[in-house]
DNA sequence: TCTTGGCTTAGAGTTAACTCTAAGTCGTAG
DNA sequence: CTACGACTTAGAGTTAACTCTAAGCCAAGA
């Protein structure tokens, strides 16, 4: 017997809203929900794992159709693992390309911050007024 | 004497196209942008600095709103330069934030396709059909 | 002269991914 | 009995940041 979790619950826990949750379920990236008795859905902790993982596809770029895509050929039992593993392929690169990108905007924020903290060091408060 | 570039130039160059850039400016985010004698835009260098500065600031997350206000800020004589400071910081923050994020996503990706890779190599492609 | 590429203002349209409303049903706890 | 928290469908509204259209003007080059 699995612990299970209602909606509010479940929305707390992985910061998405029980409207969001149901929309995903509804468009089809959140399959294979549990139902108690009564219709309700019970979630998973399995449910979590799958969760992070679509917030993984989202946040590297992937759109919600090719999400729903992957997820058909997860479900399916048709021939496509070759498919999927190329997506994450995709995926992953994107992530390292949002690695390097992050990374130069913080070399480059460090640079003006440097200029700054130095302005600041060297200049008394009230004769600051210099354009960067 | 400066070299300056037409807006159609400028605009392969830094990848905006001159509807935006022209938006931009608009909006308050590209001041200084100088004009020839026929009113055209002129483009400099610097120019795509300011613009790479920009890209920088919306990128991690910085809206339109508040990149106005910090344009403003350098722009005016008045005294801004802790608070210039304190926004960059803030967005240096988000950077830092962001590469810990994708660096976690890689991570994700990549355990998933260790368990892929695994699996091709296991198995001849005419009997996979298996769930992940 | 005609085409090309620049300029302007004002406002409408686009996009993805939510986010919410309406309107009604059901089961349980106080 | 009533409130609460689930559930449903269908469709409307929101958001930021573009992105484009219309309509018309100006200047240079072939």
């Amino acid at each position: 017997m699995v612990k299970t979790h209602t909606i509010n619950d479940f929305s707390k826990f992985v910061g998405i809203s029980p409207h969001t949750l149901r929309y995903y379920e509804k468009i089809g990236i959140l399959p294979r929900i549990q139902r108690d008795w009564s219709g309700n859905r019970a979630f998973t902790d399995e449910d979590i794992h799958w969760i992070n993982f679509i917030k993984c596809l989202k946040s590297t770029g992937m759109p919600i159709d090719k999400i729903r895509a992957y997820v058909e050929m997860d479900e399916s039992e048709s021939e496509t693992v070759d498919m999927r593993r190329h997506m994450l392929e995709e995926q992953l690169v994107e992530a390292k390309n949002k690695i390097a990108e992050y990374q130069h905007y913080a070399e480059v924020l460090e640079y003006k911050l440097v200029y700054f903290r130095d302005l600041i060091a060297k200049t008394p408060a009230r004769e600051r007024s210099v354009r960067s």
